[in-house]
DNA sequence: ATTGTTAAGTAAAACGTTTTATCTATTTTG
DNA sequence: CAAAATAGATAAAACGTTTTACTTAACAAT
């Protein structure tokens, strides 16, 4: 009953020609390999009627090669990772490639479980946003000779492949459009992280509010409590503005954006007309949200395109351990909306 | 120097012990099969001295199993389906299965593309969205013994496992939402096709309205005019209401809310608080908006957990093809926010 | 003393490919 | 005309497992 699929095998005795030769041809060696033409076109014509496909297993357990790659990441149900993905996977189903996703949760023990469980499944490639711990992890899949690009971070002393935004310059923009704006008392509200691209972020906003001599105010909510209601008391605090008088705020990262606009909200809803509030990572709803909210867009497709490409150029380079590796850095895309134009007066 | 991985040879070379003994006490058999309690010790300890872990492309060629399964949705990067595909992916690999995500973009040829691609690659499961017209593809899938589940959508006439929304249900009561909160000019905005669920949508729309003597309503907008401005003027000749003034819309899926949303925006501000808004699949944002936006929300937790209790059901199954299909339809969850709240008059 | 049983283990086939080495005719070359 | 080269193909090993069928020794039963 169960039909089973046919294999080179079958084509080999229904055409009493030998394994070898169809392998040959199937792969396109045959002119090299010095079959006739006869041969060729029976065997390609056969293939052909019975839509015969080799079993990739088969194939890959004799390769070494399986066609698979890896796009690891925190959070699959993220909508900046969904994003670029969905244009990785379109990059490399074009070639032939598929991607497994995985999420991390930007948990270390779970990064190294799954970088091992893929590593024996002997995928090609990895694209990994990497957890803050897993650096030696890294460096391990690396010397084993498989392509790796980091994606969205990196770390400092490790010399990676990489595929990352100009956060440094990034918050810079974005801080500056602030001041631009009349904005004088700008806080940065961040998660509680050493991850570099946040630690850069911060940075580029310290230095351009110094450099505008104005006060410098960093919010770190720990990662655990960004639903929490010690993570809004964090804010509550921040807004009540103990010392001075806040303005403006620059949000850090997706996570965070929707539920502190749920608290300002949820604190005064005329508080969100008189606060500037710009925020990295862009969404669909900040057009329409009402004041409309200014974003630093990460360049999705350039990012999944770069990705991309440094993973082509591994999966082709031979001895890809003596080649240089590559650094990409992308810039933001800063979009100005209703929520970063200073009013005169609040209403 | 490329360091190959241990395989259970160089084990059975190391201990001097067969591959056989090697391979039965990995795979729990050691006493069943009379090994002696010092040769599985022995065994167990080298395995784990080395770190020992089974080639699984060598053991799905053999064993015909992959302990992979795959999720096919219409766009990953949706975040409708990037979130149940990271509820399924958790509880996936809590069995110790991996997660292939594909994206279709509703497309009949690149799904069956994509089913063949993944059938040659012996995945053990297949959780499909489906294209419209891919009934018999899904048919011979599941001839050829393989678990398959649907998710979101199914065929009429075919006899499947599936977990859907009650989308007629789920239409009925928030167009009876409307209808209590006193609009008496509903407009059902709709994609145009034959989906199933989109179908019954409609359905529970219009019976909702009809039931309660007021105008039906339905506006189809084409696919692939989601984005332009052919079907802007659609949506505004709706709004303008040459015939008879709208005073609420029910969006039938998240494509279209956020473009409708925007050109409601821009043909008038005053617009969005004046007319009555509510939509299929809620959205963070959706909270914060002002008006916040009423929702007919998915059970997504829901509907990835019973994907993976048929598809586990399925995988254990040994003759499930005469066993019978599993049909879930799950309700949605209406969530009142300020935008479905009559006001009397416009401001 | 033969037969049967069990304990403890192994050899070898199989999964479906790719690839290396080899083979036989035929043709070319010196 | 013998040696060398080439055309056209194939046999068999290899990838790393699982699994079937077998072996051997020890012991028990008749």
């Amino acid at each position: 009953m169960k039909n089973k699929r046919t294999s080179i095998k079958d084509i080999a005795k229904a055409l009493d020609v030998s394994i070898t030769t169809i392998s040959f041809v199937l792969n396109g060696k045959g002119e090299e390999r010095k079959i006739s033409k006869e041969v060729i076109k029976k065997i390609e014509d056969y293939v052909e009627e019975v839509n015969y496909r080799p079993n990739q297993v088969a194939q890959s357990l004799r390769t070494g090669k399986s066609k698979i790659l890896v796009f690891m990441v925190e959070d699959i149900g993220n909508i900046f990772f969904a994003k670029i993905g969905r244009i990785i996977e379109d990059i490399a189903y074009k070639k032939g490639y598929k991607v497994l996703f995985a999420s991390t949760d930007n948990d270390d023990i779970r990064s190294r479980e799954l970088i091992n469980v893929f590593h024996e499944r002997q995928v090609d490639g990895f694209i990994i946003v990497p957890s803050p711990g897993i650096k030696k992890d890294i460096a391990q899949l690396m010397a084993s000779d498989i392509p790796v690009v980091l994606c969205d971070r990196y770390f400092e002393d490790l010399d990676t492949n990489y595929v990352m935004l100009d956060n440094y310059g990034a918050a810079k923009e974005g801080t500056q459009h602030l001041i631009d704006n009349g904005y004088q008392n700008i806080a940065f509200i961040n998660i509680e992280t050493e991850q570099n691209q946040m630690v850069e972020r911060a940075e580029g906003y310290k230095d351009t509010v110094e450099a505008a001599g104005l006060p410098v105010n960093i919010v770190a909510i720990p990662f655990s409590e960004t639903h929490s209601e010690k993570g809004k008391n964090i804010l509550r605090k921040v807004l009540a503005g103990t010392d001075s008088k806040i303005d403006s705020v620059l949000f850090s990262t997706n996570y965070l954006t929707q539920n502190c606009l749920e608290l300002i909200n949820e604190i005064s809803p005329s508080l969100k007309h008189e606060l500037g509030i710009i925020t990295f990572d862009d969404d669909p709803f900040f057009k329409i949200n009402s004041p409309s909210i200014s974003s630093i867009a990460q360049p999705l497709q350039a990012i999944g395109e770069e990705c991309m490409n440094i993973m082509f150029k591994l999966l082709k380079d031979k001895d890809r351990k003596n080649s240089e590796t590559t650094k990409i850095t992308l810039d933001a895309h800063l979009i100005e909306r209703d929520s970063t134009q200073k009013k005169k007066h609040s209403f």
